[in-house]
DNA sequence: GCCCCACCATACGGCACCGTATGGGACGTG
DNA sequence: CACGTCCCATACGGTGCCGTATGGTGGGGC
């Protein structure tokens, strides 16, 4: 008989079976749902496991925070980064990237405890690079280096505002797939047009 | 000898006190910052107190979200009602919000706690209220009810995008002011324009 | 001056979570 | 098959918060 590793079994965790539950947590049910003891009862195990794994509940928020960085921004970018027309990588990320974290709550989630350092922290270094990148492609648009960030960061507060709404009141944007890429594409045509 | 009033004395308590208490509580801690008994020892009482004035936590909760709702929605509306133009009370209006709510994290903080019932009941209406309103100015502006209302949550949501941003990670905004009022002059220019 | 009542202090039980201590089971390795 | 290592279960003490019970205080009406 084979190893029962059914996900409900009693199977040995990993760290990163952790990490993933935490994850889930915190888009459910906020920063104070990565607790391990809840998560225990989650994984149908005990605290037993969580500090065999971790030194304490802040290094799994810690790791939470650091594997949701990764998550939606390395493998975003990298996801997009291979066209290689800069025009279309642009439209590329603002399709795929709503398409990918449509109803993702977690950045919300994290604006609203910015006073927490952790999350403060990934914040700043998650915006950076996204606005970074942006600002990259405006630049390789032909547009000089102040314009092209202000074009980046124009664009990436519409993103987020979008994102913000979409949770305060989801039932404003309700035909949201059709009349959010006309939106995008009016804005596109706007920021992409030299004046 | 006059009864001695001052705020760290021993005086009595209304509830509006209470409530003032944790909305700053509020925008400093979260959520979870409103809670009994930690207030109790910021406004130098205790619990005996709280329990006179209210039934729970959840009473309390209920009250200051009802406090944020009037001051962040209809106090300022009021304050930009008189103005005749609708033009200008457009301009008014988002250069005078920003000014009254800048630093403000209550606003973030309520949309990473959409989770909880009475969250989303008052950040639910809270958008409505104030899409409607910025929507009713783009009518009297003379656009059909439709485009009045798509312009509505456009210029909207750019402003979420702003706030959610700021906080996020402020220094990426560092002209704020400056810069500011120029995007919304640009917006502005782009969504008074009818095509 | 007395009493009453609005308002507060204190003490208590309960719950949920954190982190530690310690014993036990499972599995590979020899 | 013995044994050590890895991983988990259980039990415990500590903390912070909720809500209740109950007694205390001080100032206004008579």
């Amino acid at each position: 008989m084979v190893k029962e590793q059914g996900k409900g079994g009693g199977r040995r965790l990993t760290a990163q079976d952790w990490v993933d539950a935490a994850l889930t947590a915190l888009g459910e049910g906020g920063l104070a749902a990565v607790a391990v003891e809840p998560l225990a009862k989650r994984l149908k195990t005990t605290k037993g496991s969580f500090y065999w794994h971790f030194a304490n509940r802040e290094a799994l928020i810690e790791a939470v925070l650091k594997r949701w960085e990764e998550l939606n921004t390395e493998s975003v970018i990298k996801a997009v980064n291979d066209e290689p027309d800069p025009e279309r990588r642009l439209r590329n990320l603002f399709k795929e990237v709503p398409a990918a974290t449509d109803g993702d709550p977690i950045e919300v989630v994290l604006v609203g405890n910015v006073r927490h350092p952790q999350v403060a922290a990934v914040l700043q270094r998650v915006t950076e690079r996204r606005i970074d990148y942006v600002t990259q492609i405006f630049t390789e648009l032909g547009f000089p280096a102040d314009e092209a960030r202000r074009r980046g960061v124009l664009i990436y507060t519409s993103h987020l505002g979008q994102t913000h709404l979409m949770h305060a009141a989801p039932n404003v944007l309700p035909a949201s797939r059709a009349e959010r890429k006309r939106y995008l594409e009016t804005l596109l045509e706007i920021l992409l047009h030299r004046e």
